[in-house]
DNA sequence: CCCCGAAGTTCGGTGACTGAACTGTTCAAT
DNA sequence: ATTGAACAGTTCAGTCACCGAACTTCGGGG
């Protein structure tokens, strides 16, 4: 957004809030990197985002401290910081505001609290220890309402095998840490 | 965003909410109706947002439903919907991420739980009570990182005067229902 | 009737996003 | 040592969205 153009007038903690992730593709990458993907192609190919957007958004996320980038002899993976943890409420509100809205199929993404198998309400708590788990404790699984005719790339496929926990490598083999 | 040129291709509800939300200046207009701002001459002082912007930005808000446009005999006004109300945790977590990380001052705006008196906590909880307030339950005031230098339009001045309960008029002259 | 303010629309200029092609680096196989 | 393939970017021309300023429209009030 450009800190110039942007809305440094505004003394509001959510504009600034907005620029830092408040660009196009930023929330969206944020969220792949919930649901474990680590590495430029994965985001890339889930994505379908222009090489040089996603090259610019992994560079403000990590110079604003949401993420970390690491060498590792298979190449380059990006992590969430705890900064960047601290999105989820709100990546979480917003994709439930958009499920409750916008999906007119019943929910794509169905998320369950770990350690009681029990879905959580649209707030975030879980119904069966009343606390609000943070994304290491959750599952994620396709709703009825998902469409799986749109995207074949091997984070939808993956994502697409089964429950799968948040923040941790969807894929089978060990191609990263 | 435009839905061609969008994230259409990606079944997860926070890219469609993204569609409709994610665009520059959005989420600032919805905080602006939390804080009671209803009418464009108002929103267009607060937000220093280009005339072209904000008629476009309202216009999409309107056909989506999370706004409601009346005619008044004073002139146009618009209003949050049951689905544009919807979306306060969302920007409410939002606004919390940019002052826990952004708002190196201190807090901008502390919320409080009208009924208990009680500030709310990061989650949005009421401590006293244990609920999570709606929006038309709270009062905001300025915090200790409040910058009172950067912007005097009249709705500025008014959320400076005192504690506001959200959603209702900013101002002591009923210059709109 | 004229003037004024509110609520937009129009328009030329600038910056951001897009898709495709290109570069550089590392690792594995030959 | 050389080749090739995969990965992680960068570069670039074209398009689209956003910007600020000027203009239009409409409904009162004097």
């Amino acid at each position: 957004m450009g800190l110039g153009r942007g809305y440094a007038a505004q003394d509001c903690s959510l504009a600034h809030a907005l620029e830092t992730i408040g660009e196009r593709w930023t929330l969206l990458v944020l969220r792949d990197c919930f649901y474990g993907v680590r590495r430029f192609k994965d985001f890339q190919a889930h994505l379908d985002i222009p090489r040089a957007v996603l090259a610019d958004r992994l560079k403000t996320l990590t110079s604003t401290g949401a993420l970390e980038r690491r060498e590792h002899s298979t190449g380059v993976y990006y992590l969430l910081t705890e900064q960047g943890m601290e999105l989820w409420p709100a990546i979480f509100s917003l994709a439930q505001w958009g499920e409750r809205w916008l999906s007119p199929h019943g929910s794509r993404r169905v998320f369950s609290h770990a350690e009681c198998d029990t879905d959580l309400e649209t707030t975030g708590r879980c119904p069966t220890c009343g606390t609000f788990p943070g994304p290491g404790e959750l599952l994620v699984r396709e709703g009825p309402g998902a469409d799986r005719t749109l995207r074949d790339d091997r984070i939808s496929a993956a994502l697409r095998r089964g429950p799968h926990r948040l923040l941790t490598n969807p894929f089978p083999e060990p191609d990263y840490a």
